[in-house]
DNA sequence: TGTACATCAGTGAACGCGCGTTCACTGATGTAC
DNA sequence: TGTACATCAGTGAACGCGCGTTCACTGATGTAC
């Protein structure tokens, strides 16, 4: 049997029931705003009296699952780290391996995106900090690969803002299309990315490249 | 008196009071999918059931939302081809002009935004249309710089996304901070979109630019 | 121009409904001796 | 190990409330003659 034991284990499931209860349904009607605790205490199997055993309001699970996909984009960045270290093709694959993650964390991701301009100003202010903390250490992970490459480009914090915007915003809006098309959103991702790492190196080398390169 | 007189004018009127209530109250409370009828007919000022007259439901009045929006986003267009044929720099003065609208519009905006993953698959499908309208509308735009200037760049509307992409969310993320926060977000911003002309430019010379600067 | 009638934007009361929240409770799990 | 007591996750009923929607209405504006 793989019944839990303890009651904090008990406790624990039921949390993670009423997480993803709440991640079910707003892939079903989409919008954490419009979700009701009653509805989730519905699909997590309790009573909505029960809710307020794990969460004082709505918004305390919304905070809940803000963390939740901060560490499922830890895992990303982590994987593309891995991918760096080992020497391969760092745009075309970090894409692919971003869009895995996307597919399998749609629902987060989704919350995140709709938050960041949401209705609380906790949660608000909550996803900008993990934001800017992932664009930092994705600058560290690119000026690392500049190294490694003897490259030079502008400032990586602002490429890892450029990039970061863009992976997010393809990725949430191609994550529940069908395959053929989000395998052609990974080509155009992946080229706007390229666009950006050549634009940040022209920048980086316009003092000894041709003028003419130099544009507005 | 600049007292509207005949019925038709006087409805107009009373129209164009919910959307300005509708947007007023999403300034406020942030969100869409959480504003509620009664709650905008109180602000502007009619009746609840009075809103029957004009909308069949909040769905119509979220369609109507998204239809001004997508005319105030026309309006930053125009004004950019302005400048692109006045032979302005297109860069800094177009991202200076796209801000001061999204400060004027920032609810307007920020709607699109939401609910470009929101609740209602109408709305949803009518923003996308929109926005894939307004990306071929800058590419051309683009193209005709770069004719202009007797430069080639890649695939004008793989960069009109991107540039789109990044333009649309650090305008909205910012358009309700401090005015020197913006100043800064709009350096960063001209900053991530040269470098993704840069970018598109070098990856179309690259055939005949040295081999050593490509990347990835 | 005056009169009789039609239109229809806006109203106020009423409806049923599901919401978030409270409370005293139950009963299995955990602890002390 | 057995017993008596404490803890506390989960419950079910009840609450007041504001929601969206309906309906017959009012009365100013518009129209026909």
């Amino acid at each position: 049997m793989t019944e839990p034991k303890t009651r904090a284990e008990q406790k624990q499931q039921t949390r993670t029931n009423i997480l993803a209860a709440a991640l079910k349904k707003m892939n079903e009607d989409k919008g954490f705003s419009s979700l009701g605790l009653r509805e989730v205490a519905k699909e997590a199997g309790i009573a909505p009296a029960s809710f307020y055993r794990h969460f004082a309001n709505m918004e305390e699970l919304g905070l809940a699952l803000v963390k939740e996909a901060e560490t499922a984009l830890q895992a990303i960045l982590q994987d593309a780290k891995a991918l760096e270290e080992k020497g391969e093709d760092i745009v075309e694959s970090s894409v692919t391996v971003c869009m895995e993650h996307f597919r399998d964390n749609g629902a987060l991701f989704r919350v995140l995106a709709r938050e960041a301009t949401g209705n609380s100003p906790l949660i608000r202010r909550a996803i900008q900090r993990c934001l800017i903390g992932l664009n930092h250490q994705l600058a560290e992970i690119i000026e690392l690969e500049m190294r490694h490459r003897n490259r030079k480009i502008t400032n990586p914090l602002f490429i890892a803002e450029a990039i970061s915007t863009l992976v997010f915003n393809l990725g949430i809006s191609t994550a529940d299309l069908p395959y053929a098309k989000q395998k052609e959103a990974e080509k155009r991702l992946a080229h706007h990315i390229r666009a950006i790492y050549w634009g940040a190196e022209a920048m980086a080398n316009s003092q000894h490249l041709s003028r003419n390169m130099m544009l507005s």
